[in-house]
DNA sequence: ATGCCATGGACTCCATGA
């Protein structure tokens, strides 16, 4: 089985794209984030027409998440246990976003994560997406705890750099999110509840990434961030024969500023 | 070569992204 995860950067957008390399590349499972619509607005007829179902949660044109599979998809679940809520405006009542969503494919249970951004170092929105990582950690490590031998992916957009290995520049990320030491240790965290990367082992570093700005020429420079993981169980760890970060699929024509990142298990 | 912000939605600009 070959599952993936790609941040789309907006599905309507991007379809014909998304579905074009879900083909070329074989892929069975993909896991999306920013899809940036409602799920009545979500083209599911392109996915259907090549052979994938797809669930997806959205509620407006942020964030977003969905699924596609062509080996089935069981047990959705919208969102997971303890997920903090935000909102914006005062008068608007905090709520779940639309950043979790699982499924279980093919005995997989698929995990599409996007990370809250964070925004700038210190401000509540920072705040919530450490809050967030630390739910997401406790979530997971129940999902383990009641079944060692689950295989589960956690497979998304995670908005962290863990090392300084990871961004083109420390100098240029000095004092900004994705690199601080609160986020990497929640990262690590999730890592010591027995998460591992899947994709590290086969595109190792340095400089290798798999998000570039679209502005001042960041991909043809390759001046990117590594933020994008497939972390995975060990029961899930055990099936890996091959990772990628799929670089060609950020180039041509309207491409998102993320690319796809891949395994293939056994 | 891979090429110099994109997206969606409210409103002729703005929030968001990282």
């Amino acid at each position: 089985m070959r599952l993936a995860t790609w941040n789309v950067n907006s599905i309507r957008a991007r379809v014909d794209r998304v579905v074009d390399w879900l083909e070329r590349g074989n892929v069975d499972v993909l896991a999306m984030q920013e899809t940036k619509c409602s799920d009545e607005q979500f083209p599911v007829m392109p996915f259907l027409a090549a052979g994938y179902e797809v669930v997806h949660c959205g509620f407006n044109q942020w964030n977003g998440v969905a699924i596609a599979s062509r080996v089935g998809i069981a047990d959705v679940q919208v969102g997971f246990e303890g997920q903090p809520t935000w909102s914006d405006k005062p008068d608007v009542e905090a709520a779940a976003e639309a950043r979790a969503l699982g499924a279980t494919c093919d005995g997989v249970r698929v995990w599409s994560l996007y990370v809250p951004n964070g925004r700038t170092v210190g401000s509540p929105h920072y705040v919530y997406k450490l809050e967030w990582l630390a739910a997401l950690r406790n979530a997971a490590e129940k999902w383990l705890s009641e079944d060692p031998s689950a295989q589960i992916a956690l497979a998304g957009d995670w908005n962290i750099a863990p090392t300084d290995e990871d961004v083109w520049s420390v100098e240029f990320y000095q004092g900004s999110t994705h690199v601080t030491e609160p986020e990497r240790a929640a990262f690590n965290a999730i890592v010591d509840a027995q998460f591992t990367d899947l994709v590290r082992p086969f595109a190792p570093g340095p400089q290798v990434y798999t998000y570039w700005d679209y502005t001042q020429l960041r991909f043809p420079k390759n001046r990117g961030m590594r933020i994008d993981f497939i972390l995975g169980s060990p029961a899930l760890a055990a099936r890996v024969v091959h990772g990628e970060i799929v670089r060609e699929e950020r180039k041509g024509k309207a491409p998102s500023d993320h690319a796809p990142v891949l395994i293939e298990l056994a």
